[in-house]
DNA sequence: TCCGTGACGCGAT
DNA sequence: CATCGCGCCACGG
């Protein structure tokens, strides 16, 4: 399947209320290393909740009107933006971590 | 085909 | 903290 494909489809995954860092999505996807290509993948984000994508270590990587409106967007979600960060011990989403136990089929929604 | 461009990541200085 | 350098990789010129 196509890399973007497949970066887009763990995108999804990220329940609300939660965040997951670039590099997280493009390891959970299958892909170690390409961070950029998960940029590229929001870039032409539609449906994707972008939102909930953050640079490593909970920052926001976005600029002006833009990381403006992902702190308010994440805020309303429940998750507590401090500046520009995000604090991933409370709010950072572990693909498949609890698939891990539960074996469980995480049906995706689509 | 080579080259610049990223909402990146991480270690070194 | 702020910067730099390097690795990473799809895409458009």
């Amino acid at each position: 399947m196509a890399m973007m494909a497949e970066l887009r489809m763990y995108i999804r995954k990220i329940p609300k209320g939660k965040v997951a860092t670039y590099g997280d999505v493009a390891r959970a996807a299958g892909y170690p290393g390409a961070a950029r290509q998960v940029v590229w993948a929001l870039h032409s984000a539609q449906g994707l909740p972008w939102q909930r994508v953050v640079g490593a270590g909970g920052k926001i990587r976005l600029g002006g009107e833009h990381g403006f409106e992902q702190r308010l967007l994440l805020q309303s979600e429940g998750v507590v933006v401090h500046g520009t960060n995000v604090d991933m011990k409370e709010y950072g989403f572990q693909y498949g971590k609890s698939a891990k136990t539960s074996k469980k089929k995480i049906v995706k929604k689509k």
